[in-house]
DNA sequence: TTTTATTATGCAATCGTTTGCACAATATAG
DNA sequence: CTATATTGTGCAAACGATTGCATAATAAAA
């Protein structure tokens, strides 16, 4: 293959020719860590010719030969999702101000293209990752680690106790909706469980076991329906075999606001509507949420502080080995309340 | 600075040494376009080897010899616009299986952020950049053709003539508007115009005047209020500027849905309601809008395909001196018929 | 067989930085 | 006024890959 050498380029080297030192010089001059082991006329007249030039450095040779890219790789199922977007603000908010750059990827939550997307990072060097997109069970931490490249979980957690991770209150919130539901008078209360390969999922289902039985509720064994993916149509599918199976129940907690709207949907197309014959729950507070009827009564997480957070944390292990890394951080949550939770129906469907 | 040696990475040397042979060897086995150079005894010995010791390639030192970095820049306003994420995934249903990574910054529609972030991504040595975040005199193309560096503007177009541009078909989705308002028996019609710096908001002001003319109805001077932002709040504040200023008409284009949104929620808090005493429509149809009432009748964009498309464009530009790129590629859009319009209402606000 | 063409590999330069080390030149101490 | 410490630069070797060129080994042609 051909080398095309790009148009005018300048390089340390034509700095060098044009001020008349060595580019060794140069380099100093042009770094702040070096600047002042040189003279000041010096730094002048090469930080002038620099500018005048239009020099721009090349971050490739300088990491090839520093070891550092100062690029962290952001690992999100889907960027569209408005769940994940705003995680990748907050975890900028802290790494552009240090000069870090992020590199994003879509896993699209399919493991296999998780593992190539790490390779790919891996590869383009990254010093870091922040990774959204974990089933409970990851792979490829060893590999990871073998390279030595930090990585926290954001949002979600993964089995692995050494990787750090960011996560919500996922058991607060659900033991919040039971509370306040229970305090409506809800006695009969089921839940659309999300994909148990994903902490989220997992942990808030356990949660509502946890905490109905400790509420003093019984959980009738067809009172769970249980969600492939975190979306609408998987809500409406639950719904619908919650309503197939004869369940009787005055309230649904579902374990996102997608399977929630999902389910008001297919309910409500089934002559159930929210909230006069049933109350609904979401989880994690999505934009529009409070445009939409009946209102959606959810808790509010906090997904820019997720990647604050993560992105804190992150550096922290980037850059010193500091063996105080929290192993699992875990974010306050908040209810928030609509209307699609109303006292019970006296027959509830 | 103390250069830390990552762990166990291996090189080419590391292989070649291991199976005897030199790393130039090395490096044609395992590059598809020059391992038919060599003995397929010798190549499968070095796959081998290479997979059993775990190699990646370095991509940092691969681009640094290449001038190649395989790395497009995308540069976004906002990525947690529902708005731009589709674009950035249509992009890279393009790139990533010509192996291309994806480089993602935000502007906040901030110049000054973008010709910072423009920097960042020339120092990192993309091969090509994705602009969706342009104004329409934005400036630093001159730098960018300079570094010999294509570029191609997405959903937004710019004043230069000889940059590439994908946009949607805003002259035609505001003549649908007009069309469809003035067939319901709309007569006085007013627009909330996006900020004229985007070509977005100028397309559709211009369209807007050029239309209501040519269909043969009259634009008061205060019949057009100018939004600094595309945002809800720009559109509350410009509905109200609307009402305050006396105009009377029964129907509201505005420059796009979430101005649309904003406005409707300012009208409404008036005690003027959509539908029943003004009309209302949008531009995008972004995500729920369905689910929101009265439901807004819009112009539907495709945005995955402005990113595929952008890309596709790119990809040429980046490979090829095919001076057959299109200048400017026009998407067609489409009319979105929701519960946002009515006739209009005797007395007009 | 000898000569020529072909093929497979190695050698070494290169990409643009950074940085340990050497070495002048100057400043400080004795 | 010598001896030592300090300071500011240059030299050259990395970093890990790719690739033009040379050359040894083999195959084809004469």
């Amino acid at each position: 293959m051909v080398i095309k050498k790009k148009r005018n380029v300048v390089t340390l080297k034509d700095i060098a020719k044009e001020v008349g030192v060595d580019k060794s010089t140069v380099s100093r001059a042009l770094n702040s860590g070096t600047q002042d082991l040189l003279t000041p006329e010096v730094v002048a007249k090469i930080q002038d010719a620099a500018t005048r030039m239009g020099y721009r450095k090349n971050q490739l040779a300088r990491s090839l030969r520093t070891h550092r890219t100062m690029i962290v790789g952001i690992v999100l199922p889907d960027i569209t999702n408005t769940l994940f977007a705003p995680i990748v603000r907050g975890a900028e908010s802290v790494l552009e101000p240090l000069g870090y750059t992020s590199m994003i990827v879509n896993t699209d939550d399919d493991s296999e293209r998780r593992n190539y997307l790490i390779g790919v990072l891996l590869e383009r060097g990254v010093d870091g990752i922040i990774d959204a997109a974990p089933q409970i069970s990851a792979s490829p931490f060893k590999t990871i680690e073998e390279h030595g490249i930090p990585l926290v979980t954001a949002i979600r957690k993964t089995d692995h106790t050494s990787i750090p991770a960011v996560i919500n209150d996922d058991e607060e919130g659900i033991r919040l909706l039971i509370q306040y539901l229970y305090a409506r008078g809800h006695r009969k209360i089921a839940h659309i469980a999300g994909p148990l390969a994903l902490s989220t999922g997992n942990l808030r289902l356990n949660a509502f076991k946890h905490h109905m039985i400790h509420i003093g509720l019984d959980i009738p064994e067809k009172a769970i329906a249980y969600a492939n993916r975190f979306d609408e149509d998987e809500g409406s599918r639950c719904a619908l075999d919650l309503l197939v199976s004869g369940l009787d129940c005055s309230a649904v907690i579902c374990a996102n606001d997608r399977l929630a709207l999902g389910a008001i949907k297919a309910l409500h197309q089934s002559g159930v509507t929210c909230p006069e014959h049933i109350s609904v729950t979401g989880f994690n507070d999505l934009p529009f949420l409070n445009l939409i009827p009946p209102g959606l009564t959810t808790i509010r997480i906090q997904q820019f502080d997720v990647g604050r957070l993560s992105a804190e944390l992150l550096t922290r292990m980037m850059t010193t080995q500091d063996a105080t890394i929290p192993r699992t951080s875990i974010l306050p949550v908040e209810l928030v309340e609509r209307g699609s939770v109303s006292k019970p129906w006296t027959n509830s469907f």
